[in-house]
DNA sequence: GACTAAACGAGACGGTACGTCGAGTCTTTGT
DNA sequence: ACAAAGACTCGACGTACCGTCTCGTTTAGTC
């Protein structure tokens, strides 16, 4: 459906074109020194001058095609976030949603996921970072909406079920607990959540099988 | 980012005449007006010098004080999150859970609760702040063990129920819509949310009983 | 991380307060070398950057006590000009114009005078640097004055001569010359623009009497 | 020194649309805006790209003909004052002087006039305005010594009178008064200035003559 | 009731970063 | 071959806020 260029972060270190460097090429080293920074100290130890620094580029440059601080990252937020994840397909919607958990939260635990969770809710405020967030929302819902798709062509899960609402109370603990409250997450509690986002999923029937009576 | 406002002199918050007073009654106006100025523009716009003048104090004296930015929002936060919420008793272990989550989702539609999640998150590398958000949880979760302690002496849960989890699951849910995804949280996804908690909690049976009856 | 560009010149002026150096004192040391890039290479090459290195001060200082560039300069123009030029007293009032003129011309052929002369020339659309020269020459005219009074005493002129343009008539070809034209000021020269001031100062008398005998 | 207004699109002067136009005109327009934004604001707010999107040019197209601002200027100031200022004749010499003055004091309180002052004054530092304006003094000063061409011819002058030296007596006062003490210029005082440098031109009789016939 | 130490008011300063302006250069594209 | 378009480097501007320091004054706690 959406074709998301998958192109990595590169982490290689940016090149320094230095003094004569016509980079123009795209500006992707400068999306890329925003992020490196934001892993390396969070929102608020990148600075723009250290960004077009790192870059080789000059810091008008970064103001005249990113406006400001906060265009700056929303646009290597919109970069990192459109990143697609792949979406798992075990068999089994259990071990799907299990996957996709523990993959947000692997995510989480790297320097760089954290760093983008944080300025997501931090600097929530701002309409362009908010925009990003929505978008980003937005497709990783899209995305893992197939996982519930296919239970239902499974037969796992009745026609109508909600599968925003199943990966919602799937996800959102494993970000609370990541990011609101900083506590570790291990595969057993995200089997419990992934077992009670399961336990409301459709007319209980799928999960207790019994209950019908 | 930008707004000066030389005279401000707020909403009549500080008494602003001290002349011979001698301040000290605790720099409550302090913290106050950093509340304030948290709920009004978030961590972003909220600057010592504004406070400072807010609360009718020196800048220097808030230094002397809290030492810095954030070791004044940490006091302001902490100052905050102490204001004990009152712990509900409905008689039953779901109205309760579901009277902790609305709560916590009015807090969170308020712009100062919205403010201060926004903060906990977003400056979570900061030592101090760190510190005070995981007073402020272990507090949370003391208070609110409460209600699961009532529902095991109701019967209503097995004795070595985790408590912390039951909560966990049914607020996670309601900070991750408010806070991440910023979308608006309404009463029947609550229900929704606590009865996924609820389906976790203790051995099954428990839940299938209280389903039931 | 930032080099700075170690050229610091800086005429062993400068005491060079760096670190603790609570300088306060007044800021003559910003002043002064304001007035030294400015005799180095005029207005355009003087910055406000510069300045504050050269005086071992930071650039938020200049701005917070001058305001801007222009009143850094304006400030510098009224340290300079408010510094007294003797007033010549040769005895007659010929030599004391021929004094003052000559005065004139050796501060034009400086490259601080000259410096001087462009900016309140160049500059003379800025307000404050508008204000300062209205001083300065309210206060030269003044100075000047009394020659012309010291020869009124002495019967060289009758009562009413006006002293003003005696002096202006003695100065404006040197400066015309010297900084509008740039062409050398010689002493015969100025003995030729002195006569000439002469000639139409007070009621013909003087220099009636002189083409008579 | 901050003015933005990106619209601008000035007083209707640049035709703007110039689609197969070829080769400029020969440039009059960029010199036009020039001189335009000069009397606007001076010096100091004459950008050159300013005055390339009043011209309706780019400015590359500035640099690449006239190499840089000061170029530009020089150049602007060059057409400027080889616009020839007709060389009056009254009929005496006494009454050409003046209108040379007068002509002078009125270029100079227009604002062009006044603005094209200051440049060469506050940017004599540069070798491009520097020589314009030597020529332009050089051609000035050819021309009104047909004044004192014609006085000598009708004998009110002796043979070797200096003409220069009459002209610069009887214009640099005007120059003083107007550019650099910024006070009017009336006509009383013209033809005081005119009679002093008329008193030290040639022997004395002539103007005493001249007087009393 | 005077005396001293802590805390405060006031104000400037060093320092980092922001965002902006304009000069001048270079490359691509078109005519 | 020259010009339009537009992006880029570079140096500087002026501003905001952080956190520090100094000095003088106030006030509280103690003798």
């Amino acid at each position: 459906m959406s074709d998301r260029s998958a192109s990595a972060v590169s982490s290689a270190r940016a090149p320094r074109r230095r003094p004569g460097g016509r980079t123009a090429r795209g500006g992707a080293a400068v999306l890329t020194a925003t992020l490196e920074l934001l892993a390396e100290g969070g929102y608020a130890a990148m600075t723009v001058e250290e960004v077009a620094e790192r870059a080789g580029v000059h810091k008008t440059t970064v103001y005249r095609r990113w406006g400001s601080r906060e265009g700056l990252v929303a646009a290597a937020l919109a970069a990192q976030g459109s990143a697609n994840v792949p979406v798992p397909d075990t068999g089994t919607l259990r071990d799907d949603l299990i996957a996709v958990a523990t993959s947000v939260a692997r995510n989480l635990e790297s320097p760089l996921g954290r760093a983008l969770a944080q300025t997501i809710v931090g600097q929530a405020d701002d309409p362009q970072i908010q925009q990003v967030a929505d978008e980003f929302w937005q497709g990783r819902f899209a995305d893992t909406a197939e996982v519930v798709a296919r239970a239902i062509n499974r037969g796992e899960l009745p026609q109508g079920s909600d599968a925003r609402q199943l990966v919602e109370l799937s996800v959102a603990p494993v970000w609370f607990r990541s990011v609101v409250t900083r506590r570790p997450v291990d595969a057993a509690w995200i089997r419990t959540v992934v077992d009670a986002a399961l336990a409301v999923a459709g007319p209980q029937d799928v999960h207790t099988t019994t209950a019908q009576g």
